[in-house]
RNA sequence: GCCGGAGUGGUGGAAUUGGUAGACACGCUGGAUUCAAAAUCCUGUGCUUUCGGGCGUGCGGGUUCAAGUCCCGCCUCCGGUACCA
């Protein structure tokens, strides 16, 4: 009897169902264990191939873990807010909610079709007003506190109005942007829509204005990768930037503890440099540079100031906010043109651009503070907005930027760094002696620094400080298809937030999905629902990043209608103990959980200062795009395929462009030599009717309208294609739906074969083909339980010293690849096995019933059903994972490879307990080994116990 | 440019503390079974060879009795990032 693997995988799943098999409880003994895969987003196209890769590896992983018998949290749900759905209602007009569900539907069938282990009681979606009633809350909490730079945690706002009460703004303990200094009375004497303007900027949820990518053709706001040249994607027309009151979280408030307890956690090491590079912490000064005519200083962030005696001009952001008032009468053309040129840049043209140097003089001078002389002012787009102070000091001698300019503009380059000391050392290593500079001559570059420093606050035009490269986080959208704000704006603008009792603030229902006049939000047509009780709702929404920061909590406890969760369900879950996902993310999703699981940690509601302990990244799978060659100049008005092997041979590639054909109609589908046959040409007519009169040639013959002429009597043609490995996408038209690798293998061999494909953390490409081996490998495990002819086979003899060996091996193997991730190993350790027991004709159930279990992680429908034909009437998913015997793990004898000057030249079997001096006697007497001491002697022998002898001759 | 990762048979990969390079599979070769096919089973499979051996983990050096693994210098590919003051 085969394995029948529809049948048993429905059985089980209705099984699973009706007995809550994976239903996760708060309330045990046992202690906890969390496994998280990151939430799909669930688009159109549903799961490919690529997608369980992770889910598969957590899954045999938290099924282990209870095994083991930790209570394990394996939960799912989808980040169901997001761009596509919008995108595809405003086509079509089908509310985003109604396509998202639908598209949950697909996903749920495809998942369940794998046979996970998720608790699906706890699924939740970041779209359901259950849910972003929460984050709507998390938000309030947000705009209600401040950030304490004394107590370096977040403290609600209305101490920091206190504090001004008392205080005024001395010493102002909340991390934001003081504008200006002010007593206790003047802050009592301001108005109510003052002090709120100022307490926005220390607030963690703030407004303030920001620029965005405005596309007036198509009336809407466009992401940074929806515009390509300063044009838009779609339909190529102009984007520019346009200042919008935006809300705005203040995250650099976090910047030094996010990076401090990044050590601490078991990520690998090129998440956290990347993490690091992002936060960007650089030590250095802050100093200020009068203007000349004007009464303003202008502040700079340098990380040398230890240079200062080289600067020799300053260069502001095109967009600072003084460019316009200092520029000159007679560099007003120069400068205005300038910003045009600037303007009509793309963030990414400006950035990539570093050979050559662009900018213009505004006419307005600086007094350097050090040498007391007047430097000119710049602007130039290599110095950026929004990091440091938008300015900075220039020194052309130690900055390689400021070098190049200063060349190209013939500005004077007063050289203060003598490198001769370190030769081959580069200007980032901030090394050499200071000369030109006068107190600080003679100075080694990190002594210098710090003297710059002190002298600087001596005279009061700096300090010493640190900076970072993060930015506070845009938390705008101009969007229908996300989060509401519960924020409500009076008549006089000033901020109201939506009573707790009153969330969420549901979205308005609509039928059109466009965006507003004026770039505003979908929303704002909802005019009844905008305006309520003389108050006007805020109508953006919020960005994808906001239900993904916090949702890993709300499984925790995901129906709780008093609280984002529980207090006793957060402390008995704490935290993520595995975290499984994408590399995509590295940056952004984990910057903001971790943002917002520490401002949670403040406020007291989670008992743990980061959320996830150990992350995992799976790589990704790629798919191999299939081409066929299409010369550009048509033949007669008709489009000509031709085989690869011509385009080759002819050597002009150029005239032919590769389009990718439907990798259902190739044969060889992933093959070096895979082609299209005369049938997979009609298939591809049928699907391309453009090409009914196409010409397709290949070196056996031409085929054109239904008509094969052979060049020398072939009957087949074999249009070669093109092989690329690439992303598996819809536009390459070779995506693998798991459905169908199911249906036809089975969920398990499924399984199995993502997880031996290779270590989960790299990416590779998919193949078909090699699933036969995991398939074969089923049916040989079948075949130890039933004959060909379904008799059950299965005894209960004792089993011999070798099957038991066989077992007790693979158990111990299984364990440690599980918990190092290598579950690509482990599945060899389980055909090294199976073909073991096979040879050994083993069918004892002292043997098997183990073996079963040590493989129900990996393939839970199987071994469900051979746990049942071993007479068990419990899941075997509420077992224990068996024990090692380490009696059956002794091996009798050692078999040595015996090497000369370490190349192996033979071996020797020996008993284990064999002294080295019996090692090396018996390995020196060796047949094999005579001829080597024939012309040469031994002058040392090398006997590692257990793993080689090695003799040394000369 | 910078940061991170990776280069091993025809293919996916194994060798995790320096100790038999290529486990386990796919593919391919030959054979058994079969009317035939599928399936199954057996056999071989890094390259080379005068059958002793020689050469082999991206390239060039080095350390060591011994290097895929450690060190120095390169090359290529992938991912991230971007004039970060």
């Amino acid at each position: 009897m085969n394995f029948k693997h529809q049948e048993v995988e429905a059985k089980w799943r209705k099984y699973w169902v009706d007995n809550q098999t994976y239903k996760v409880s708060n309330n045990t003994d046992k202690p906890k264990f969390y496994v998280l895969d990151m939430f799909p987003y669930p688009s159109g196209a549903g799961l490919h191939v690529g997608h369980p890769l992770g889910y598969i590896a957590s899954d045999i992983y938290a099924r282990f873990k209870k095994m083991k018998g930790f209570n394990v949290l394996h939960p799912m749900g989808y980040d169901s807010f997001g761009l596509p759905a919008e995108q595809y209602a405003i086509q079509t007009g089908v509310h985003p909610a109604v396509s998202t569900a639908e598209n949950v539907e697909v996903y749920r069938s495809q998942l369940d079709n794998l046979g996970f282990n998720f608790d699906w009681s706890r699924e939740i979606q970041t779209s359901d007003p259950k849910y972003y009633k929460w984050t709507q809350w998390i938000f309030i909490q947000l705009y209600n506190h401040c950030y304490s730079v004394n107590d370096q945690k977040a403290i609600s706002i209305d101490s920091l109005s206190d504090y001004f009460d008392t205080n005024g703004s001395k010493n102002c303990p909340a991390y934001g942007e003081l504008e200006s200094e002010f007593t206790a009375e003047e802050w009592k004497a301001k108005s109510e829509l003052e002090k709120a303007d100022i307490l926005m900027n220390f607030r963690l949820a703030y407004r303030k204005v920001g620029y965005v990518n405005w596309c007036e053709e198509l009336g809407t706001v466009l992401a940074n990768d929806e515009v390509k040249d300063g044009l838009s994607e779609r339909g190529g027309y102009p984007v520019e930037k346009k200042a919008m009151k935006q809300w705005s979280l203040r995250i650099t408030a976090y910047a030094e503890r996010m990076l401090n307890s990044l050590d601490k956690l078991e990520w690998s090491d090129a998440l956290k440099t990347m993490q690091r590079n992002w936060i960007g912490r650089s030590e250095g000064a802050q100093l200020f540079f009068q203007m000349v005519d004007h009464p303003e200083k202008i502040e700079v962030f340098t990380t040398r100031p230890d240079t200062v005696f080289g600067a020799t001009f300053m260069v502001l952001a095109p967009e600072h906010d003084w460019v316009k008032q200092i520029t000159t009468e007679t560099q007003t053309k120069e400068v205005e043109d300038y910003l045009k040129y600037v303007g009509a840049r793309s963030e990414v043209e400006r950035m990539a651009e570093t050979k050559t140097v662009t900018g213009a003089f505004t006419g307005a001078y600086a007094i350097n503070p050090f040498t007391n002389k007047q430097i000119p002012i710049w602007i130039s787009e290599y110095v950026l907005k929004d990091y440091g102070t938008g300015a900075i000091m220039a020194v052309p001698s130690d900055d390689d930027r400021d070098n190049r300019f200063a060349k190209k503009f013939g500005i004077e380059i007063i050289d203060v760094v003598d490198k001769s000391d370190y030769p081959g050392a580069t200007l980032s290593d901030k090394l050499g002696k200071i000369i030109n500079s006068d107190f600080l001559n003679g100075m080694e570059v990190k002594d210098a620094i710090t003297a710059a420093i002190q002298k600087a606050e001596e005279l009061n035009i700096g300090t010493g400080r640190i900076n970072y490269r993060l930015r506070d986080a845009n938390y705008s959208r101009q969007r229908y298809w996300g989060e509401p704000f519960p924020i409500s704006y009076d008549t006089e603008g000033k901020v109201v937030t939506t009573d707790i009792e009153k969330l969420p603030v549901t979205l308005p229902e609509l039928d059109d999905f466009k965006p507003a006049s004026g770039g505003k939000s979908p929303l704002a047509r909802a005019e009844d629902w905008v305006s309520e009780g003389g108050l006007t709702k805020e109508t953006d929404t919020m960005p994808g990043f906001a239900g993904s920061s916090w949702y890993f909590l709300r499984y925790m406890d995901a129906h709780n209608d008093e609280a984002f969760a529980g207090k006793e369900a957060i402390d008995y879950w704490q935290d993520v103990d595995l975290y499984v996902g994408g590399t995509e993310h590295a940056v952004g999703h984990l910057m903001y959980s971790r943002f917002w699981h520490k401002f949670l940690y403040d406020l007291g509601y989670v008992p743990t200062k980061e959320p996830f302990k150990k992350l995992i990244n799976q790589g990704m799978i790629q798919g191999v795009i299939e081409y066929i060659y299409l010369q550009k100049e048509k033949v007669d008005g008709n489009a000509k395929f031709l085989c690869s092997g011509l385009v080759t041979h002819d050597g002009n590639e150029e005239n032919y462009t590769k389009i990718p054909i439907h990798i259902d109609y190739v044969t060889n589908y992933g093959a070096k030599d895979s082609y299209i046959n005369l049938d997979g040409i009609k298939k591809f007519i049928d699907w391309r009717p453009e090409f009914a009169n196409a010409i397709f040639e290949c070196s056996k013959g031409i085929y054109q309208s239904g008509k094969f002429t052979p060049k020398d009597g072939s009957t087949d043609s074999r249009l070669v294609t093109v092989s690329e490995t690439g992303k598996m996408s819809k536009r390459y038209f070779n995506v693998v739906n798991p459905d169908d690798i199911v249906h036809k293998y089975g969920a398990d061999c499924f399984r199995m074969y993502e997880m031996f494909l290779g270590p989960i953390e790299q990416s590779k490409p998919w193949d078909t083909q090699g699933i036969e081996g995991i398939s074969k490998f089923i049916r040989k495990l079948w075949s130890l339980f039933y004959t060909d002819d379904a008799q059950y086979i299965v005894t209960d003899d004792p089993a011999n010293k070798e099957a038991h060996k066989a077992l007790n091996k693979l158990v111990q193997k299984v364990e440690k690849d599980i918990l190092d991730f290598s579950m690509n190993t482990a599945i060899s350790a389980f055909m090294v096995a199976v073909n073991e027991l096979k040879k050994l004709k083993c069918h004892s159930k002292e043997i098997l019933q183990p073996l079963v279990k040590t493989l129900a992680p990996f393939a839970p429908f199987i071994t469900e059903e051979l746990w049942e034909a071993l007479g068990n009437n419990t899941s075997v998913h509420l077992t224990d994972y068996p024990a090692v015997e380490e009696k059956y793990l002794k091996e009798d004898s050692f078999t040595y490879p015996v090497c000369i000057n370490g190349k192996k030249r033979a071996s020797l079997t020996i008993g284990s307990d064999a002294d080295k001096d019996t090692i090396e006697k018996a390995a020196m007497e060796l047949d094999e080994m005579q001829k080597w001491f024939e012309e040469k002697q031994p002058i040392k022998t090398i006997i590692v116990p257990q793993k080689m002898i090695n003799f040394v001759v000369k």
